[in-house]
DNA sequence: ATGGTCGTTTAACGA
């Protein structure tokens, strides 16, 4: 089972790109964040085209995430747990059901944080603490979990061609980074990282400056798994290519392979 | 040190 996640960076404008990607690289399930539409609004037909269920959990502007799956997803569930007045739509839950298993795909949009300090901060590091709740709740449960998305993390040195630059940014700050590690010490395997520790991956390159062509990247997109889903991992990669095409996203796409 | 680019939505805001 093939599975992806893809900020897109806007759905309205990205609507060829998505249907290309999903015609031929066809993910079984795609988790998809800043589609920056309201459900209403969502070009259903970009999934429906390509033969994929759409759940969306969107919002006016910005934000917005989204699970398409080839097969039918159970128990799909929109926000993430633990405050009621949190209106930003960055957390979509939905269980695929495998040939010898099933996995609960956990799809997110962790806040920027910028700038700090200041109360998107303070947002971003309260709704870390609300992941590493839910992360132990699935826990409890022994279902198999994966959650993937934009973490918006540089989880260490490694994950920048230029580490210097991000040392005072929400991205890379130490109490990010100790969230992340939070997140890894409760025994959730960082797919990418555990199968290529060299550094240079990256994930996205920022329209600004051509940060592309001098491949002035950062590695925030990420898959992190539960004990028994990482017994299952047989690849992770990132699809870095797709930058370089034409329109592109300032993401690309993150793969992971489950033998499931 | 500064400005640089996109997307959504139409004057900024978010990234």
């Amino acid at each position: 089972m093939k599975i992806a996640t893809f900020n897109i960076n806007g759905i309205k404008a990205r609507y060829d790109t998505v249907a290309t990607w999903l015609r031929d690289d066809a993910p079984d399930v795609a988790i998809l964040q800043e589609i920056k539409s309201v459900d209403e609004n969502f070009p259903r037909q970009v999934a429906e085209d390509a033969g994929y269920e759409l759940h969306t959990h969107g919002q006016k502007g910005f934000n917005g995430v989204a699970l398409l799956s080839k097969t039918p997803l159970e128990d799909v569930t929109r926000g993430l747990p633990g405050d009621d007045s949190d209106e930003q739509a960055r957390y979509i839950e939905g269980t695929v059901i495998g040939e010898t298993g099933s996995v609960r795909i956990c799809g997110l949009y962790l806040p920027n944080g910028n700038p700090v300090p200041g109360p998107k901060y303070d947002y971003k590091l309260a709704w870390m603490a609300r992941l590493e709740a839910r992360a132990r709740a699935l826990l409890a449960s022994e279902e198999p979990f994966l959650m993937a998305g934009d973490y918006n993390v540089i989880p260490d040195a490694r994950d920048a061609a230029r580490p210097d630059a991000w040392t005072k940014d929400a991205l890379a700050l130490p109490q990010t980074r100790a969230a992340f590690r939070r997140l890894l010490n409760l025994g959730l395997t960082e797919a990418f990282r555990t199968r290529t520790p060299a550094p240079g991956h990256y994930s996205f390159w920022d329209y600004q400056a051509g940060a592309w062509d001098r491949n002035d990247g950062i590695r925030i997109d990420h898959f992190l798994l539960s004990p028994a889903v990482a017994d299952r991992m047989t690849d992770c990669t990132i699809q870095s290519d797709m930058r370089g095409r034409e329109k592109p996203s300032d993401h690309v796409p993150v793969w992971l392979d489950l033998d499931l």
